[in-house]
DNA sequence: GGTCAAGAAAAAATCCATATTTGCATAAGA
DNA sequence: TCTTATGCAAATATGGATTTTTTCTTGACC
């Protein structure tokens, strides 16, 4: 009689909230992460608190502190430059290789994933001015169904990451849209190019779709002080 | 009175050790991995073993079957194709960008790691064919540096994650060479190209350098067929 | 009067021993 | 032979013990 929720453990299932938790920005980068709260929060025991996110730590979501805890990554200006940089590179990388030899099951399916984002509101409605996690999810998976026909689960790993960490940014800053931006009609620009097997426009329009984001964020956060050192 | 091993804490010592010994193929990839055994091993309780594993299992280190326990990842010659691939196409990214940008600083650096690993043995004496832990530290720390100029962090950081998948193959296979290769001879030419500034020179001999090594270690692999299923 | 240091109390992090649940293997029954 | 019960071993979760860090207080010194 267990519960369909897809997490067959208790540690997993702490895991994948709080992972959400901080993707979604509901918890704010830098922040502490206090086993007790977290705990008594998921009516869980510290041990499977603590080793939820010693797993994230793995994964460089939160950093452990030697006897002083867990915190969320931090973000910074510089950070954000530097993830946009390697972005540009890595990304446009796996786009080549995509664009070059996907398959007739690739196409389908950027064709369903570029479908699925066309038709999600990017806001919710009944509060606007913030990303829809909906919206969110299938943007995700739309710039991932891009490069999917690289056909490395490796590179396709290291792409997701690296989409992940970006994700922390657009959601904490919440400026993702400036009003003079066409975000959908960037995303048709880049799913015809890829369609229609141009590397080359492809890539220069992925490069420019997360050079705007990132410099929309960057003002967005440099404008509120939002920085958080990144010590080591 | 606590030791000076740098770790601070219990789970950081384990963390490191087990990572130490799954890099260094003392445990063999795919191997199951028993809270039980390890804490008995290691002195201390199962959470931390526990703990430890749940970090290793977050940078895909080690696998977390859930309800099913833990178990070194595996590895397999489709795995080996594709992480030399993404190899080529990450690693000469940053490559060309310490090449182009490094500074003076970067190239002292570079200069020490070259030096040392030349002046390392690469085979123990007392345990000839094997590749002494020594020199494959030295070595990795010679890789790191030639990409070290690149200036960013998060590229580096995603090199060394390649580095250590890396390390995995080659410990395991110990087929690094196979006598009619020079490999100091090919360390030297990257180092030369990179201090000279050539970086299609350097991006051309660092891709051969690390396709020739799966070569050796793809044929190392199939000829004792030691490949392990990799289920997901 | 203000600043800094030493010490105690509080809070937090870490660790352990044990209890509970789950999965696998063996064997009994149809 | 196939299905179903049962026991054992492993994985997981819990509560509390122990150690470390941080904070707060007190008093000496500048």
């Amino acid at each position: 009689m267990a519960t369909r929720t897809s997490a067959r453990s208790l540690t997993e299932r702490v895991y994948v909230c709080l992972r959400g938790d901080i993707l979604a920005g509901r918890i704010a980068p830098g922040q502490k992460l206090k086993p007790s709260e977290l705990s008594a929060a998921h009516g869980v025991s510290l041990n499977v608190v603590r080793e939820a996110l010693s797993r994230l730590a793995g994964e460089r979501l939160v950093r452990a502190l030697p006897q002083q805890g867990f915190a969320v990554i931090g973000i910074s200006v510089d950070d954000l430059a530097d993830l946009t940089d390697v972005r540009a590179t890595i990304e446009t990388a796996a786009l080549r290789r995509s664009v070059d030899g996907g398959d007739l099951v690739w196409e389908a399916e950027l064709v369903a994933a570029h479908h699925r984002l066309a038709g999600t509101p990017m806001s919710d409605p009944e509060s606007p001015g913030e990303i829809s996690d909906e919206w969110m999810r299938a943007h995700n998976a739309f710039h991932q169904a891009t490069m999917a026909g690289c056909n490395s689960p490796r590179m396709l790993e290291i792409v997701a990451g690296l989409g992940e960490s970006a994700s922390i940014y657009r959601y904490w800053s919440q400026r993702y849209g400036d009003g003079h931006r066409d975000i959908a009609g960037e995303h048709r620009g880049i799913f015809e190019a890829a369609l229609a097997r141009d590397a080359d426009l492809a890539c220069r329009l992925h490069r420019e779709h997360i050079q705007r984001t990132a410099e929309i964020v960057i003002n967005g956060v440099s404008g509120t002080e939002r920085t958080t050192p990144e010590e080591n």
